[in-house]
DNA sequence: TCTGGGGTCCTAGGACCC
DNA sequence: TCTGGGGTCCTAGGACCC
């Protein structure tokens, strides 16, 4: 426990409906929800506006719009997040070189740390004067974001105080007050605590932080286990020593969607899960890793989960190898009835270390192997349309039957229906999706329903070259 | 037609090794 | 040959957080 409050806590209010609200001076002043808006939807930030009418995080979208039609409904600009996101941390890092991002609206900072720290005041006042200007510097880097700020002698402190004032408020927790303060909220203000284990407390008359610190450690380990009961027993009494810690590696990349109807198709999660795999790889590329255990997740339609890994000799990033080793894991596990969820994610990760030229070589010749097998996408015999194929940009085969094997960059193989009409203003031609259950595998461009493009010069689809692509 | 997506951490049991 | 204890790795599930 730190003799001073040192540690800060920032909180972007409404972050991401904030953000809309910026861009978009329409929106100011009135409910903006930002979240999924399809059928299975859950709210990720609701205005404080829209919150006036009982819209929170979490809820489902179809709740919100329930409770408050009139609200803008928005699933999200994450650019746009991110770049405000990344304004607000260096403004952070101008204070201290000690920033440790929690997401994309939160972040600790270390008020002791770093050359800056040199001769700081870190007296209550000085610390609120030191809070107060970087708020302000927040709402002009950001154009006008407002956020949320606690300090505090510990991270549990910090987080407790800046939930306090909200909006656009700050609370410094003056040393030696902590517990006090703490004392008659909720147990639940401790992080951990959620519903699970608040019920838990709940059914052994535990409601307060007052209360639980009535509580003996090994009535609380044998209470909560060992993990949850000791942490508990000290931030029942604010003792709190974590520091502050500027990068935490990743320790696992995955991919999931839950979809709006249920899928039954197996063909159909074995494309899904290869497409997953493949952004999976991409994502570890990205940033240098790969893993040694693929995981699949499913959600069934009774929204019971189930989870399967399995851990390979050697880590990987290869798209290739996640996704069999998920598609194996998938052939075990029981759909039937037909499942909402489906994802696929690598943990075990290391950095990519060179270790010699031959794992150099190899690795070479694996992206190689990998760039050739790019079809992993394989879409199901019996979901091909024998009429012909369209894909922009990309070049065209067509087998026998007509079906189109698409080489495109990241795409697997895709066929579309497409038929021609005379209108006064010449040929238009409309596309259609065979079968809805092979919008995986199509470029998003390509509209779900039949769509009229007059821009397309007429074509009677039999007689097309192969690389034939509409618009060429 | 309630219930996202990206994560982290913990627990418990079994395999396996010494 | 009847019985142990610790450590590590792996797997599955659950709670929680933003």
């Amino acid at each position: 426990m730190r003799q001073q409050a040192s540690v800060l806590h920032l909180d972007l209010d409404a972050f991401f409906a904030a953000v809309e609200q910026r861009d978009k001076p329409s929106l100011r002043g009135k409910p903006v929800v930002v979240g999924g808006t399809g059928g299975r939807g859950v709210v990720s930030t609701a205005s404080y506006e829209a919150r006036v009418y009982g819209v929170h995080s979490a809820m489902s979208t179809r709740e919100a719009r329930a409770r408050c039609p009139h609200a803008a409904y928005l699933g999200g600009r994450f650019h746009a997040y991110r770049a405000a996101s990344a304004q607000v941390m260096a403004a952070l890092r101008e204070v201290s070189p000690l920033v440790e991002p929690l997401s994309l609206d939160e972040a600790f900072l270390d008020l002791a740390a770093g050359p800056q720290a040199e001769g700081r005041d870190l007296s209550v006042a000085g610390v609120a004067e030191l809070a107060e200007r970087l708020r302000a510097r927040v709402h002009e880097v950001t154009g006008g974001l407002t956020a949320s700020v606690g300090v505090a002698t510990s991270k549990f402190m910090a987080k407790v105080a800046s939930d306090l004032d909200k909006p656009d408020g700050l609370v410094v927790v003056a040393p030696g007050t902590e517990r006090e303060l703490l004392r008659p909220m909720a147990a639940t203000v401790i992080p951990g605590v959620g519903p699970a284990t608040a019920d838990r407390l709940r059914r052994a008359g535990i409601h307060t932080v007052a209360d639980l610190e009535a509580v003996s450690l090994e009535e609380l380990v044998r209470l909560l286990g060992r993990a949850m009961g000791a942490g508990l027993h000290a931030l029942a009494r604010a003792q709190d020593d974590r520091p502050v810690v500027a990068e935490r590696e990743a320790k696992s990349v995955s991919v999931e969607g839950t979809y709006e109807t249920d899928l039954t198709d197996r063909a159909l999660m074995e494309g899904l899960l290869t497409r997953q795999a493949r952004q999976v790889a991409e994502r570890l590329r990205k940033h240098g890793l790969s893993g040694r255990t693929v995981s699949i997740k499913v959600r069934r339609h009774d929204f019971t989960t189930l989870s399967r890994s399995s851990t390979l000799a050697s880590p990987t990033d290869a798209a290739t190898t996640i996704a069999r080793t998920a598609r194996g894991l998938l052939a075990d596990l029981d759909t039937s009835g037909g499942i909402r969820l489906l994802g696929v994610g690598v943990s075990g990760l290391a950095d990519w270390i060179q270790e010699d030229l031959f794992a150099d070589l190899e690795r070479a010749e694996q992206a190689e192997q990998e760039s050739a097998d790019e079809e992993v996408a394989q879409v199901p015999a019996e979901l091909l349309s024998r009429r012909t194929t369209w894909s922009p940009g990309s070049d065209v085969e067509h087998d026998e039957w007509g079906r189109g094997w698409v080489w495109g960059a990241g795409r697997g193989v895709v066929t579309v229906r497409f038929e021609t009409a005379e209108t006064p203003a010449g040929p238009v031609r409309s596309f259609a999706i065979d079968d809805p259950r092979l919008r995986p595998w199509l470029p998003p461009e390509l509209p779900d329903q039949p769509t009229d493009d007059p821009l397309l010069p007429g074509d009677h689809g039999e007689n097309r070259s192969p690389g034939g692509v509409p618009g060429s």
